[in-house]
DNA sequence: CGGCTGATTGAGGCTCGTCAAATGTCGTGG
DNA sequence: CCACGACATTTGACGAGCCTCAATCAGCCG
């Protein structure tokens, strides 16, 4: 079962959150569900209510990178284009809610607070897409792993104990890595005794500080 | 020497050119001199005038990837946080318009049309930075390298003769690759005919199609 | 208890990285 | 103008890391 999530560490004077009335429509999607893709008009902006959604671009031959996890208070698809350039699915069964593009940006130009916010979503989008192309470019498999599950940790305020809300293909597709070497380096940190593997999706952190040390 | 280079491609009614009084304060840059560090105050946003600019992240065991290279009309060092996250250098010799912050926020709060162009520019961003992803977790080295070189014909409007303004190095350490690789990967583009490599810096793409066709 | 899907493990191969040497380029000074 | 030296790029040989293909194992649900 996931932990509960908020929105973001920082600031939430700042958040869209504090500037949306309260929740509108939402809808419920299925488990690999899609509730956007690619080409089609970008007419929403969502925010995810409970479950777990990925963002995703797929290559012509069937090659699939994931941009992003987005969990409980996270939002997505807030793009600038007239139709989206990524696919979303949810991860699980999920709860999402759905803000008309119209409405938002009518909101933006009536009020400082909301563009600040929506400004502030997009930079911070972009912080975390400069770390992820750092992961991809400079780092090893092992660094990317440990890597993402101390996203997890941290994004999920998790301590040590692990729900991992997404298939082994998930994290392969995340990391640019494959399935094979995501579980091939998951059972070597098992055996270096810096995490435990209970269940598949259920991860200990057992030396958060060593697994830090790897990632530095 | 470097072909004339507009800012970008798509409408310019939104543009921060079009907010911005005529150009205010400007430095000017050595070759490999550093504009802004890691850590260091983020007081100013920056244009390019002339030259060209490299925006990178360094590990502490001394690798570095290339987030972005930056030339004439692009703007950078946009960042929300209170320090920079990411250090730039000039690639040559550049001269650099300076905004200071400040400045660009009041403009941003009194005027709308200001603070969409600045949620523009980092929209733009962040579509580029996941192009970037995609490249570094799913594609070849060779589609990394073709995929450079075309997006570097788009941005400086080149047609077939390409004034490329980087060094080896840093063509690797914006596709993730080492120089041999590069190095490698561009001759062997050369003797399929796709290429030619008239001096180091200059480069002719002798069938665009097929290069196109690469990174399909 | 099967059967299905997803995860793990194993063997082998390919791509790209590492290390080293050769070659090219360019600026400087004779 | 040419020679030299410093640095960048290319090339080669080899190895490591990750991928591919295939088999086995673990959960999960009817």
């Amino acid at each position: 079962m996931l932990s509960p999530i908020r929105a973001k560490t920082f600031e939430n004077d700042y958040s869209l959150d504090a500037v949306l009335p309260a929740p509108g429509a939402c809808a419920r999607f299925h488990r690999d569900e899609e509730i956007f893709g690619e080409g089609e008009a970008a007419d929403y902006v969502y925010q995810v209510i409970s479950g777990a959604v990925r963002t995703y671009r797929i290559l012509r031959d069937g090659r699939r990178q994931i941009d992003e996890f987005h969990f409980a208070g996270d939002y997505f698809g807030l793009e600038m284009t007239e139709t989206h350039r990524i696919n979303a699915e949810a991860m699980s069964d999920a709860t999402v809610r759905m803000i008309r593009r119209g409405a938002l940006s009518d909101l933006a130009a009536q009020r400082g607070d909301a563009a600040r916010a929506l400004f502030r979503l997009t930079a911070e989008g972009l912080q975390r897409c400069q770390d992820h192309v750092l992961m991809l470019g400079r780092r090893s498999a092992q660094e990317r792993v440990v890597g993402l599950l101390l996203d997890i940790a941290t994004r999920t305020r998790a301590d040590a104990e692990l729900d991992v809300p997404m298939s082994r293909q998930d994290m392969a597709d995340y990391l640019g890595l494959t399935i094979e070497t995501v579980s091939r380096t998951l059972t070597s940190l098992q055996d270096e005794g810096l995490i435990a593997l209970p269940t598949v999706r259920h991860m200990v952190l057992k030396d958060r500080r060593a697994l830090e040390r790897l990632v530095a």
